[in-house]
DNA sequence: CCATTTACCTACTATGTCAATAGGTTATTG
DNA sequence: CAATAACCTATTGACATAGTAGGTAAATGG
């Protein structure tokens, strides 16, 4: 289940994409547009500049802007940001994790093919498509 | 990500699957086998059984079997059973739950054609795929 | 008929994540 | 230099996960 820091960071987003000219949004007007508490959009989005997703600048005048055009973010990117791997299951999103069952594991080949459909999904998806 | 409910359950399903003959399996066995505690899997299994994947006889030589052949069921049924809503938002999880941004939400479109995605991949994967 | 086997039942717990809240400090600019 | 806005650390309540513990009830083979 997609958590609401990934949903609430594709929704900041796409707020900025609609409502920037290429300057900074203040995090207030976000906030009020998207219903969201500020508060806690801070969190997110400290996340969201962190990862290279936005860019932020203090002071007045200052707030969140896109680092790129909407159609150079998949979706698929801002997720795995926010939610951390998007593996179906923990036997693949740890690396380093090494099931002693591997060989043998009935599951696995599903659970692959399965991360794999979700992976195309949503890299597939562009920010310019939910606009 | 999937729990260790549902993956265990799957397990105890393509174990129980490969290893009667048409007889009850013993718990303990299907434990052992699994590498799982058993104490554990009584949880999990009792949930089985309530949700009729899987029919338990007390006693000597009692244990577990299934219900149906491995074909006549689907790992979408077996995993909605033991991890709830397989919806990947609150917003189409819960029926009941309504969004007052439904109407102009630009991200609830995805999420209902990734559901579809999700729920066709697993109920059109079968028990007898996996074994 | 009874000891053994097995399922079935209730309760508890440690750990971690989620979704925030609270209260500050630093940076920028009109 | 005051207002604005990002940035930072810490804390919290609620809930889920992944079990553990210790029993009771049912069925059967000897």
């Amino acid at each position: 289940m997609i958590s609401t820091k990934g949903r609430y960071a594709l929704r900041v987003m796409i707020d900025i994409a609609q409502n920037s000219d290429g300057g900074y949004i203040p995090l207030k007007d976000i906030a009020e547009r998207q219903e969201i508490s500020k508060k806690y959009l801070e969190i997110i989005v400290k996340d969201m500049v962190a990862g290279g997703l936005l860019k932020g600048a203090s002071g007045k005048g200052g707030g969140y802007k896109l680092c790129r055009k909407p159609d150079k973010y998949s979706v698929g990117e801002i997720l795995e940001l926010m939610e951390g791997s998007m593996s179906s299951v923990v036997c693949l999103a740890d690396k380093k994790f090494k099931c002693p069952r591997k060989k043998t594991c009935e599951t696995l080949p599903m659970w692959q093919e399965y991360d794999e459909m979700v992976h195309d999904f949503f890299y597939g998806k562009k920010l310019s498509d939910l606009i």
